[in-house]
DNA sequence: ATGCGTTTGTGAACGTGTGCACAAAGATGG
DNA sequence: CCATCTTTGTGCACACGTTCACAAACGCAT
């Protein structure tokens, strides 16, 4: 039972293949590409207090990077720097919007006017950067009628169409997560092929579609994991049966599954827990 | 003139440094942390369907990664899969929510109840996995007698009380960038130690503390990015100057600096442009 | 012109992350 | 108890990313 990869390929954020195939076409490195915005953003910062040039070094702290590794960066764009002197600021605003395709218009459509999709309609540094919301979709009739940030929210009947007639080629999915597979569909056969998914879903797409994801529940337990480390609290002693190497780990495990078996509640000793390094898992594994 | 790094570390989100150093202690990798709450959130969704037992193979397909990886991963957190057959789904939560700090309780404070603090504070994923929104702080008095979700927000004032009476490490700054890096020095100094920033700003904090960092901006630019490339636009033939060596691009820097020296508009050249690969710059660099 | 101080651009070393491929471990059936 | 089949855990090779360190390039003053 070879298990192929199904033709449509799950390309998520992390997934360095298809994103790398693309972008070292003409060689820039993905780690790089995604720190432009963020030079960008601070080269724009300089250039409205009208500072004409900067250092590798000065704009490297502005962006909160490594000064070599800002070099290295705009060593892929081509030689804008002039040696004892700096980078031109404007001259470099320009070369990196262009890179980055901001030059030209890119309109988006937002699919789920919630919460979220609210407050993305209402986000002005949305447009600042060559992106246009072309319009607000939802299912719900009772939000169809209504406007967000000034623009009507229409129904998800439309979304071929907007597509269509104004050449979208960006979605922003903000809707249930049970509703995102589907709307990303939908999207992708209208002839979107860039998303932006909020839903805690993983997408699958086809080849040539890129999919980049927003979690806040990822980022929040990313900080946690770190945090208690920092508490110095080594997550609770591991059996010592699980580090036995041998029969033993392997009777462990079976017992795990005898025991669990159906749809047992959650693990029992899952609550409050005043961060005691000692926390035993004879609930969880009743041995 | 060495530039020596300030004490202040700025350890934004993709700085491997600070957050490698801790993580490495006991030998997890940073990229294996951030995808356990992938791995939990699909082990999460196999155990509301009862299913005791996964493949490596169908655990990776659900959470839209590689099997190797995923094995490799869980090779961190030690054995806990039994050959021949797999992981034990309930065993596998416990294991990783424990990993990852999520069987005690993080209250999180939330500062800046705009749009975005609104559409958080409202975000049912929120409760699910053990962070608990301890308060909403606000600095308008026209938004602190409000309540949003059910909870009052609170004013600033208040802020070191909440923090250190509920022992809060987390902090998510949603208010206009201007006011982000005062606001993260507030909460450092209150205690908070893990601060995830959704303004379009670069923190700087001290060593010990951790910022993640969610920008919209940033995800669509990168998307605009590969866009771009997908529709076979080389980003506009790039001045043959810039890409002779030798003195010749020395003058063609001279002239840039001289000619745009002070606050000139944006490189006028900058509109629609209906993705024409013809895009000269002469309007930027007049040689 | 020449020399001096400054800053870029990059070669090279190193660390991290990824994916293949396979031996070893265990399940299962006879 | 043995044979066979499945699936894990990991050694290894390679790709990618980061950082150091320095020669070459440039501006400027003399
Ligand atoms: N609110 C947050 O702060 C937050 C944070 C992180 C992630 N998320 C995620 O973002 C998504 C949206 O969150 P929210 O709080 O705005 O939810 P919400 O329920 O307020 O909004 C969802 C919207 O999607 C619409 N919708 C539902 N099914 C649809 C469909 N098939 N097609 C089109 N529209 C449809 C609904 O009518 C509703 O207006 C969720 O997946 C949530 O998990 C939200
Ligand atoms: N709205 C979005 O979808 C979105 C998307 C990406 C990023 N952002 C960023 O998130 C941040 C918030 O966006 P928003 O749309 O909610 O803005 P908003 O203006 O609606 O809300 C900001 C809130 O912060 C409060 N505030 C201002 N200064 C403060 C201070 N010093 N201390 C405490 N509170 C203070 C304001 O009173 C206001 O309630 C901004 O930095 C924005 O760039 C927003």
């Amino acid at each position: 039972m070879a298990i192929g990869r199904p033709s449509p390929s799950s390309s998520q954020t992390p997934d360095p293949g298809a994103a790398r195939r693309t972008s070292r076409a003409r060689g820039i490195p993905e780690a790089t590409v995604a720190r432009l915005p963020l030079y960008l953003r601070a080269l724009t910062a300089l250039s409205e207090r009208s500072v004409p040039t900067v250092s590798s070094e000065e704009l490297a702290a502005a962006a909160g990077v490594n000064s070599a590794k800002l070099r290295k960066d705009f060593s892929y764009l081509g030689s804008y720097g002039t040696r004892g002197v700096g980078y031109d600021v404007e001259y470099l605003v320009y070369q990196i919007s262009r890179e980055l395709g901001l030059t030209q218009d890119w309109p988006v459509v937002i699919v789920g006017i919630g919460n979220l999709g609210h407050a993305l309609a209402n986000y002005g540094g949305f447009a600042s950067r060559g992106f246009r919301v072309a319009a607000l979709l939802d299912a719900d009739p009772n939000v169809v009628g209504s406007t967000a940030a000034g623009l009507p929210v229409r129904h998800m009947d439309e979304l071929e169409d907007i597509v269509v007639s104004q050449h979208v080629s960006i979605g922003v999915i903000t809707t249930p997560p049970g509703a995102a597979q589907l709307v990303c569909d939908r999207l992708v056969e209208a002839g979107v092929t860039s998303i932006l998914n909020f839903a805690p879903t993983v997408l699958t797409v086809p080849d040539g579609v890129d999919v980049r994801k927003v979690d806040l529940s990822i980022e929040l337990q990313i900080l946690a994991f770190h945090e208690q480390r920092k508490a110095g609290d080594e997550p609770a002693g591991d059996s010592v049966l699980d580090r036995a190497p041998g029969p033993v780990r392997a009777a462990a495990a079976k017992l795990r599954r005898a025991a669990g078996g159906g749809k047992s509640a959650e693990p029992a000793k899952n609550a409050p827990a005043a961060q005691g390094p000692e926390d035993d898992l004879s609930a969880v594994m009743p041995a």
